[in-house]
Order: C-alpha cells, then sequence, then structure tokens
DNA sequence: TAGTCATATGACTGTATGGTCATATCGTCA
DNA sequence: TGACGATATGACCATACAGTCATATGACTA
C-alpha cells in the first residue's frame, strides 16, 4: 500500500507517476522495469519513490490490485448498462466483447493484468500473482456453475475445468487472436495505441462470433 | 549456434552444461537467469561459456530453436507409434494427450517453450519468439485446413482462428490446467518432478476428455 | 624436447539496479 | 519572524550481471 504521503500528492502530480508507472510496468517484466528510469521520466528524485511507497514491490502490488481492478471494473461497468446476461452465449459474448475493447482501449492495463500469468521464480511476485489469479477464477467458476443449474451449460461438463479453458482463451488466446487480426505484437500496440483503431466494428464482430461459435458450438460439425 | 569448441566437448560435459543450461533458463525468465551461476554450478569458468557460444542469446536460441524440439519431437514419435489420427477428436485427443505428457515428463523442456508466448521489451528477444511461434502457428493452421476439406470442421470457423483457440488452450489452458488438477505452481512442479505422479492415468484421461468435450462439442448442451 | 594449436581460466571492466540517508526545502501556524 | 513537521533531493552504497582478455594448461606433433 502506498503511504500517505502519495495520496497527499497534488492530483496532478500523483496522476502523472501513476501513469508512468503503469508505462514503465507494462512495458517490461516486473524485475526490468527500472524505478531509475521511472524517477528520470517523472522528474522526480530517487528517493521520492520511497517517500510514496515501501518499496519496487509495493509500488507493482498497488497498481496490479488496485489501480488496474479499478480502472477495469470501471470500464465493464460503463460496457454493462443493459441487464446483466442471463444464456451461456450472451454471458460469454459480453465477457469476450467487453474483453477485447478493453484490451484495445486500455493495452498497457491489459499487459499489467496479463503478466499474472507468466511464471517467476521470485517468491514475493509468485504469492503476488497466485493472489490476483484465485480471484479471477473462483469468480469464473461460480459464474459457469450457475449457468450448470440453471442448464445453460452441458451437464458432462466440469465447471471448474470450463472456467480454466474459458479463462485461458479469455485470457492469453484472445490476445493473441486480437494482436494476430491487426498484425503487430503487444509492445507495438503499447507503443502506438492508435492501431488498435485499424480493426474497425465489423471485423472485431466476426471475431468474437468466430471465437463464441468455437466455444459454444464446439468444432464439430452440427449432425 | 553454439561453436565447434562445444560440440568438441566429451558427451558427459557437454550434457552436463546442457541440462544445467536447461535447469537455469526454465526457472526463471531470460533475462534474470544468470551465466554466472550457471558456470559456477557446472564447475567450469565463465570464459568458458564464450568458448561454446557468441553470448547468452546464442546459447539461448540453440535451447529453444533446436535442443526443445529435437527432444519434443523424439518424444511425439515415440508415443505415435499408432496410425495418425484422421478425425477431428482422434487428432485433438493425441494432441491434448502428448501435450499433457509431455509436460509431466519434462516440465522444464516444456516451460522453456511456454516462455516464447511472454511478452518482452528486448527486440532480439522478441525476433525468436516471434520466429518460433510463427513456426508452431502455421503447422496448425494448416492441419486444421486439411481438416475443413476432409469435413471434419464445421465450415463456418475460420482455420486460422480456430488454431489460436486451439493453441492458447493446448498450450498455456492445458499447462494451468494441470497444474491446477496437481495443486502446485510451475516452480514446485521444476523442482520436484515427482509430483506428475500424483496426476494418475485415470485422471489424465478424464481431464482430457473434459477438454476434449468443450474443444469438440461446445459448451451448449445438445439440442 | 621444443613447438604449436585448441581449450580453459578467473580477475577485471563497465554498466545498471534497488535502496539509503544526511541534508535541504516548503508550508503553515504561533 | 521563527520554528516545526512534512516532503523532496541526489550522491552514494552494495550488489549483480554480461562480456573481455591476458595468461595458463594440456594434448599432440615433429
Amino acid at each position: 500500500m502506498p503511504k500517505s504521503t502519495f495520496f497527499n500528492l497534488p492530483q496532478a502530480k500523483r496522476e502523472r507517476i501513476t501513469e508512468l508507472a503503469i508505462e514503465e510496468f507494462s512495458e517490461r517484466p516486473y524485475h526490468r522495469a527500472s524505478l531509475t528510469r521511472l524517477v528520470a521520466r517523472a522528474g522526480i528524485a530517487k528517493g521520492s519513490v520511497y517517500q510514496y511507497f515501501d518499496d519496487k514491490l509495493d509500488l507493482y502490488r498497488w497498481l496490479l490490485t488496485e489501480e488496474v481492478p479499478r480502472r477495469k471494473l470501471a470500464h465493464l461497468r460503463a460496457e454493462a448498462e443493459a441487464a446483466p446476461p442471463t444464456s451461456l452465449r450472451g454471458f460469454l459474448r459480453q465477457a469476450v466483447l467487453s474483453g477485447v475493447r478493453f484490451m484495445l482501449a486500455n493495452p498497457r492495463l491489459s499487459q499489467l493484468a496479463a503478466a499474472v500469468t507468466m511464471p517467476t521464480d521470485d517468491p514475493e511476485l509468485r504469492a503476488l500473482y497466485a493472489e490476483v489469479l484465485a480471484q479471477g477464477h473462483a469468480g469464473f467458476t461460480t459464474m459457469l456453475r450457475g449457468m450448470v443449474q440453471a442448464g445453460q451449460l452441458r451437464d458432462d461438463v466440469d465447471p471448474e475445468l470450463a472456467a480454466r479453458v474459458i479463462a485461458s482463451v479469455l485470457g492469453i488466446g484472445l490476445r493473441d487472436i486480437v494482436l494476430g487480426q491487426l498484425g503487430v505484437d503487444m509492445l507495438a500496440l503499447l507503443r502506438e495505441p492508435s492501431m488498435a483503431e485499424r480493426l474497425d466494428d465489423a471485423a472485431l464482430e466476426r471475431l468474437v462470433d468466430g471465437v463464441l461459435t468455437i466455444l459454444v458450438d464446439g468444432l464439430a460439425p452440427p449432425p
């Protein structure tokens, strides 16, 4: 958790530091991200970081567990003005669409969130990642369990297994699919977010429906 | 490419160095892997590494593009004594089963191979990863395209898209699923490979069939 | 034995990092 | 004005790393 000093900062300064931190940590894996570079770009002194945060991990943890979820939720809420979906297809469609839109609109936050799937040897990082992952997985499983009871999900599918399959597709898979369609890699998108516009709404719909068909109806041709 | 000096080494020494390199690079992301630690554990001098390889990246590239594929192919060939599968389900089943078995038998190689999906800011690493990924994706797409023509795949599915969905499930997804079932994380499995035995054949079959059902038949209940 | 070539060595260099701390500055209130 | 608590500073420290290079070793030949 940031120290009170950080929250006492003038809003503009605090936001500038936050944005630059997101930039730094989204472009590099944790141990390659550099506080030295961050402070140089922010125009503040090295020591100031330690007035605001306990240490590097404290800053990173704050981004990952507070700042990213806060912004992501704001995005999802803004998209879900409609009633919550009741069918499996509707639920997945909303999940996929929101996921893609969030990623295209906020590649840096999306990249930060994706970092938790990366294996690492650092024990403290592993603990942090495991915590974030477990939270997401639990939410998914609960939702799918509800769908089994409502008869929306075939009953010979284990909800927990389905949650992992969906999570892998929505997480890494979707990112790769969208980047593949755009013909760029993640770092390029981070540095030139306007590239996202090359994927127009029609193409996006086609993409989402393609993935949906596979997940909902399967790969086999109908009998 | 390793220099000739490396291949002139007595086999035992060369293999020891190779194993330790696999250990070092599988437990840590590239930039955290340390040649200093590698040579200390191998009992050779720092300079010797530079008699065998151009630099750190040369060693890593060799592992990723030569050593890992060589061993993986050997594993797959050994498993595919039967005729090549002709149905979609048979094809996927073999892919999933072989994938899981390889991962359980060779967690370190599997981890090395998975590293190419990690985003990185290092341009040389990105090029290497892109190369390895593109190769795999092309192979997958070709195979699925053949299945479309054979009527094995529903014709409203884009083979390229299906290839990415399957790849994400077989890649990251399957790893998470298996680790979830084992109740450990990857690093723990790397360091204690015998943990893999806690997943007996029956459990493995159930797992594979569960994933297969989702991919082949979809999540929706049959009408 | 003397000479030659491939190989092995490890001290050393340059560079970058996270984190510390004594000192300076600022804002506010008496 | 003076003084005090909060905040800002950047030189500095210990540490770790990839990569270099002058030197040593060993094996083989003439």
